[in-house]
DNA sequence: TTGTAGGCGTTATCAA
DNA sequence: TTGATAACGCCTACAA
């Protein structure tokens, strides 16, 4: 029984030349009427497509794509499809590049400079026709070369100035400076910053921005009160544990990315600290379940899904070509959420230099 | 200089032509050298090796790709890469994927019959190796077309027994079965459904859980306690809503995926009701998040990952022809993870039939 | 308007 | 061991 379905013969792929035979044309007629571009009488234009119909013919897009140099294959590398962030930029990517004609291979770099280097090199051989690419920071030779030799890339989510590649990225220095801000202006004064990972240019700049906002309110940045989540639960629960074991312990958290929520707020709630009236919380990323928490998260949204879509744009409108040899990064503005995650009132409430609101 | 920028000629793509010549061998045994297999001396293995090495060469995927019949590429298509289910079963494609040379390309199918039917015809048209698909009903015909033609197909998520493919999934009628008999046996008695879609199978055989758990527990079951969240937080918000005005309502919820569990929360907190006092909730599938909630939730947990490391990992060998003819199905077992969301005691304690415990 | 033929870059067959 | 050479399936001059 197995052998013979092993056996049974698979139907032959059909060709164009089948196609052209079955139509009685060449292939040359029956490739353009099923490309449909160049004279063809409706005549033969008739008999290829029912002959193409009638043999279920598609093409073979590997061959077309040796042909023509073009695979309409984009790539993307990010550091983690798990993360909410990423999910999202993708999906827009995605969106647009499918209506555009592309499939989408996606690669993980866990923001390994080893692995993203395998990723480009393999996205290179395979032809890909751009690149849309959250850099780290190893591999800049290399992009080099890729866009020396015309690969159009473009960047998300960071920004590479040694390299000649358009960037679409957040305003994460804007969107810490104001989800701290607003933690100071609600009385909060030792504010903790749960930093990430060092080395990742959108984790600094938001580390910027939580410098700038103390320093603007004229408050001494304490050390101490900074503190690496790597990105992970569990090690920014023990992290942000350490934080409020501290004799001085902070009385606010500015989290700067997704994945080190779950575990500050872990370790808020082991200690049996209230939100907001012991610790105040502002978290950059704006998951959904950020409302059905107690009380509800305040974030720092950022348009993720819009990145993704404006990526692709970008690196389609290049790959056709359409740049006019003009790059121009687009920086997106996040947004504060305010819920309830901070006190309403400021104790101490003479807290800022006089005239002192948001930046614009 | 726009112009002179464009104009500068882009480095001439190395083939592996380059190298042999370079080299001063012919093709053949650059060929076999870089690709190492059949006989090549020692010299001029060396000599080919240094060439490609001098001139920077890497080979035309494509190229091979035609050649060989095989693409090293793989598809996945899937419901909707945003939800956190799809994104780990992604993730664990990928990682066995990429360790066996293999890439994905990653189609969103939004449980549209007709999406699917243009992303699986373009996946053959782009002759990937295999294809891993979290199916709708709506493509039978073609994926037999497909697997009879030999196109290796692995089924996520989902069975479809009148396809002749294996399938990974989760035994998802028992998941519910012991959600819901949790619910039961901690003295919940009016237990609503949040269902989805109709048609989702996976989400019907939840139902299907649903019903035996409490038919076993001799609990009429009720109509109008089902409801369509249709995987939407919105929706999901507004039928719970519903189901919370009813003049008989629910004491409890099982929601059957992640998609409504947000929107079912916020029903309740806007009604200012207490978890677990006044409703007691269990959640199909289990998000990091599931234990900051207060309560914590209770959930079922699905293996998500492993889905899609088995099914890479089933895809792959049967690729390489090693199924032998067999086809086993694989059904992942769900976890319920019991955290705070149902009361501890049942208050009207005599509930369950004499000797009822779960099912092993 | 149509058809012939060459080539995209590899692999693989088959003589030498 | 090696090297021509013929595919793989498609597109596209170029010639007819």
């Amino acid at each position: 029984m197995v052998l013979l379905a092993a056996m049974r013969s698979l139907p032959r792929k059909i060709t164009l030349r089948d196609v052209a035979k079955s139509a009685n044309v060449s292939v040359a007629v029956a490739s353009r009427v099923l490309g449909n571009h160049g004279y063809v009488s409706e005549e033969k234009r008739q008999k290829v497509r029912i002959a193409a119909e009638k043999l279920g013919y598609s093409p073979n897009i590997v061959a077309r794509s040796l042909k023509t140099a073009s695979t309409s294959c984009l790539g993307i590398v990010i550091a983690d499809i798990t993360t909410n962030f990423f999910t999202l930029l993708v999906r827009g990517a995605d969106d647009v590049g499918r209506q555009n004609g592309y499939h989408l291979i996606v690669c993980n770099s866990d923001e390994d400079p080893e692995k993203e280097k395998v990723h480009l090199e393999e996205l290179w051989n395979r032809k890909v026709d751009g690149i849309i690419l959250c850099p780290t920071e190893g591999n800049l030779h290399r992009l080099r070369m890729f866009t020396r030799s015309g690969m159009p890339v473009v960047l998300v989510d960071r920004r590479l100035p040694q390299l000649d590649a358009v960037s679409i990225t957040v305003d994460n220095r804007l969107g810490a400076f104001e989800g701290v801000t607003h933690l100071l202006e609600h009385g909060y004064r030792r504010v903790a910053i749960m930093k990430g990972l060092p080395g990742i240019a959108s984790l600094e700049e938001r580390f910027l921005g939580y410098t700038q906002a103390l320093k603007r309110a004229g408050i001494a940045r304490d050390p101490q009160l900074v503190r690496y989540g790597e990105l992970n639960a569990e090690i920014s629960r023990t992290r942000a544990g350490e934080l409020l074991e501290l004799r001085n312990r902070p009385d606010a958290f500015f989290i700067s990315c997704e994945a080190m929520t779950v575990g500050t707020l872990t370790a808020i709630q082991e200690r049996g600290l209230r939100i907001p009236q012991d610790v105040g919380v502002v978290a950059f990323d704006d998951p959904l379940w950020a409302s059905i928490l107690r009380p509800p998260l305040t974030t720092v949204r950022q348009p993720s899904y819009s990145v993704g879509t404006i990526a692709a744009q970008t690196l389609i409108s290049q790959i056709a070509g359409k740049t006019g040899g003009l790059k121009e990064d687009i920086t997106l503005r996040p947004e504060l959420v305010v819920r309830g995650s901070c006190r309403e009132q400021s104790p101490s409430s003479a807290a800022l230099p006089h005239g002192a609101t948001l930046l614009r």
